[in-house]
This record gives C-alpha cells, structure tokens and sequence, in this order.
DNA sequence: CGACGTATTGATTAGGCTCAAATCCTGTGG
DNA sequence: CCACAGGATTTGAGCCTAATCAATACGTCG
C-alpha cells in the first residue's frame, strides 16, 4: 500500500541527504519534519584550522555538528599551560547541553566543515523528541568513557606509552570507513606536535623524540612529519602499556 | 479544591521519604507512582570500604544509587600501575547505562550506603519519564566536566597543585550541606594517601609531601591522618594552579 | 601492650622538561 | 625552476621534579 505522504513532513532536506550526522551523528534521531524544521535554521560554514568557535566562559547561541575535520576543546592555567581536554571527530556534535557558558574553550584543529543551529530551536527539539534526548545521553557517555580513557593515559603512562595510545586512537577515529579491527593503518595526523603534547600533557619536543623511537622500532613510518603509516596494529598497541585484559559489550 | 487522590499512586514510599536521590539525585525526577514502583524492587545495602562493586568487563544488572560516602572508579593496567577516572559521591547515580559492563572498576573508598534496583526496571521507566532521561543527561553532563577538569590536573599540574586541587574537591564534594562559598573547611579525607595518589597520577610518598609542605605553610592542618581543617579557602585555591579568569554560568 | 597497616621522612635515581641549535617542510616571489 | 623566509620539527645537553628504594614513625585495634 502507498500513501500519499504530507509533502511538508516527508521528505529530507536536500542540506543533509548524504550529511553524515544524519547518518550517524544526533540527526538520525529526527523524523523528516524534525529534520526539516531544523535543516531551515541550520547553517554550514567552512573553517580553517586554529580557529576559536567557542570562548571559555563565552555564552553560546548555538549548537554545532561537526562534519568533517577535527575539533579540539581545550583548559588553559593562568600561566599558560594548555590541555586539551577532548577531540570532536565528524560527525560528533559540539557544544554544552543545559549551559549557557562553555566551561571550556573549542578550536578547530584542522579545517573543517560545520553545521550550526540556534541553541534555542534545538533544545525545543529535544523536549519533544525522547529519541534525540537519547542519542545525546548515549554520546555524552561514550564521550565520557573516552575523557576518562585519557585520564589513565596521562596520570600512569610513560611519554612512549602516551604518543603510542595517541596514535592508536587517531588510526581508530580519523577515518570511519575504515575498519577497526583493521591489521594495519595509514592516516594524516590532524594535530601539530604541540597539538599532541598538548592532549597528552608532554612537551612537543618529547612527543618528537617519542615519534622518532617508535620510527626507528619500525612501528611506525612518518611522512612530511604528518602522514603515518603503521603496518601492524597489534605491534602499535603493545606500546600502549597494556589494560588489564577483558571484552567489552 | 482538595482532590481525594489514588492511594496507590499518591504517596513517596517509606524507603524514599528522607533520601538524598529523591531530593538531589534522579530519583527526584519521578513522580509517586514511578518512584513507589521503582522502591519495590529497590534494595539498600551497607557496604564496608574496599569492596569492589563492579568488577571491570562484568555483567551489571543493577544500578545503584550512593546514598553515602564515596565510590572510586578505577582502571589499571596490566601491569599494576592504577588510576582512579572518577569519584561518586552521595546522592550520584551509579552505573554504565545502555552497557551490559562496565568499562571501568567500582569499589568503594569509604563505608557507604546503597540502594540498587534492577536495570531493565529502571530502563523501561527511563524510556517512558523524560524528565528521568533528562536528569541523568545532566549528571553525565556534570561527570564529563569533572572528568575534562582532572584531565587538566593530571596532564598540566604540579604534584602540590594537584593535591591542593583535590583538598579543594573533597572539600567541596564530601558535605553537600556546605556552603560551597564558604571561607574556611573542616572535613575527613574519604580517600587513603594511596587512593588520593592514584587519583592525582603520582606515589602516596610525593601525595604525603605535598600534604606535609601544606601544613608547613600553614595552608591546612591534619589531625589524625585524616581530618583537615582548612582556614582560608582563597589561600588553598592559590596553590591549585589558577584557571584562567571567568565567570561560569 | 604489641602488631599490623598506614603514613612520613630520607637518599638516590631517572624520565621528562628546559633551553638552545640545527634541520626539515611549505609556500612565495623572482 | 630555484632561492629564500618562516614556521614546524628534530636533535642535543643539562637540570629538576617526582619516582624509587629504604627506613622510621604513627594509629588503630585486638
């Protein structure tokens, strides 16, 4: 049986057909006339790498789907001392739920494509759709397994241990096609060397000197300083400094 | 207009009258009728310190609320390095939702008590109370903020920063009917040198240390090995490494 | 009081930081 | 196409903070 559908709630809105957060992002909890009510206020932009999006402290009017490239939230101390805090890889969505003010800073890591919408609109959404309320939750806590991941990483590995993890979680994150079981693994770095040591609370020289050793161990092979190459996975994780062995769900 | 209401949907069961979750905590998201369900097949338990809750990778079948004193989470390595991802302290909710295991160890830090109900009861009543899902988004909101503030300690502070910064957290998490404005602190250490090095990412000896540098400087004083006192607030936020100047929401 | 676990203090070592210099990449203009 | 400028990265030397190893003191509980 066909029906006749309302052709303003039916179809999807030409701005997300192939958008991936639609696809696999928050957007793939809303129905084609959420979808559409969204897509009309919602805005793309472009944006180099180094960019600020969000000021500490800033109020924010808007939330944001990252749809390619790499964004990073970052801390700062009054002296100067940087942390990046966490990295937003496509299609994560950005921005604090329930805050007026971001309680930390975001800056656009490399460049990246974004998709903007009113703060106001969407938390409107969110009160009447449960299953966007749930996809939020469900991020939030993967976001919150990853955030105390690092935790580990930086209180109780080693320098080696650390850039290692790193490069793991770069193979694991950067490209979705790729499978994650994969044997061996080719990508782009999307952070500077003081990018880096700023996510692993090191130094750029000692994240260097870290890349180098991995290099020399054959485990890794690096490429105009940003393209890595690691033939095998299993060899990169045992520089990782080993969890206590158990399957996840 | 007095309305002669339902019995058996109108009254807070025995068991949640006085309990912290109901005022503070999820359980304050629902209405009679959920919450007398839901104490049904509630159970309380008191538990010991240093029981583990929930082992790492195994199945949960229950969530829990901390109605007292304080549950560590922890992760370690294989080869026995250890580090505590996060502090529940009363009335937080506990528990991996939408995960069978758990990614990470529960155990508890001090004496506490618990009230722990089935997972698939408390999952159906998320399903049908957005006002449950939409307090449970918030706490995680909250952890992820705390999370991405010890990233902070752990990559980018000093061993004396990071001990003042966890007096300070105690002192702000451990008594909840504390102003937390308040000038000065009085408190017991929920955590054992050991337990607040493997928080702080360093050894109990440099933990020990830095306590004993801040009583020197007269910023605390101990009693007991355990009690601190506290005078000047201001004076111990001076020795955590300064954030740079804002005013959150 | 004695014993055990917890915490403190001391001496030494080592991993990563700092400061400094050299090298490599990228992009630009002649 | 090549030379050059600027930033990013690598490499080196020395130092410093926190770890390690070891011994002593404290506190609690039987």
């Amino acid at each position: 049986m066909t029906v006749q559908q309302d052709i303003h709630s039916s179809s999807i809105p030409d701005l997300c057909l192939s958008c991936a957060a639609r696809h696999r992002g928050v957007c793939g909890a809303l129905d084609p006339d959420h979808l559409t009510r969204l897509a009309k206020v919602s805005s793309r932009h472009q944006v180099e790498p180094g960019v600020e999006l969000i000021g500490l402290g800033e109020a924010v009017d808007s939330y944001t789907n990252v749809l390619s490239g790499v964004v990073k939230l970052t801390s700062s101390l009054s002296d100067g001392r940087q942390q990046i805090v966490g990295l937003h890889f496509a299609p994560n969505f950005l921005g604090r739920l329930f805050k007026v003010k971001s309680p930390f800073h975001a800056e656009t890591a490399t460049a990246v494509l974004l998709c903007s919408f009113p703060r106001t609109v969407f938390e409107r959404m969110i009160k009447v759709s449960p299953e966007l309320e749930r996809r939020l939750l469900k991020q939030t806590l993967n976001e919150l397994d990853a955030a105390r991941e690092c935790m580990v990483t930086l209180g109780r590995k080693t320098a080696l241990e650390r850039v290692a993890s790193f490069l793991l979680l770069i193979a694991r994150n950067i490209d979705s096609s790729v499978d994650p079981a994969a044997k061996s693994a080719c990508f782009d770095l999307p952070l500077t060397r003081a990018d880096i040591s700023d996510f692993l609370g090191l130094t750029n020289e000692t994240v260097s000197r870290q890349l180098t050793r991995l290099r020399l161990d054959g485990v890794i092979r690096i490429e105009n300083n940003r393209h890595v190459s690691v033939d095998s996975m299993s060899r990169l994780e045992r520089r990782c400094g080993g969890r206590h062995a158990t399957t996840f769900e």
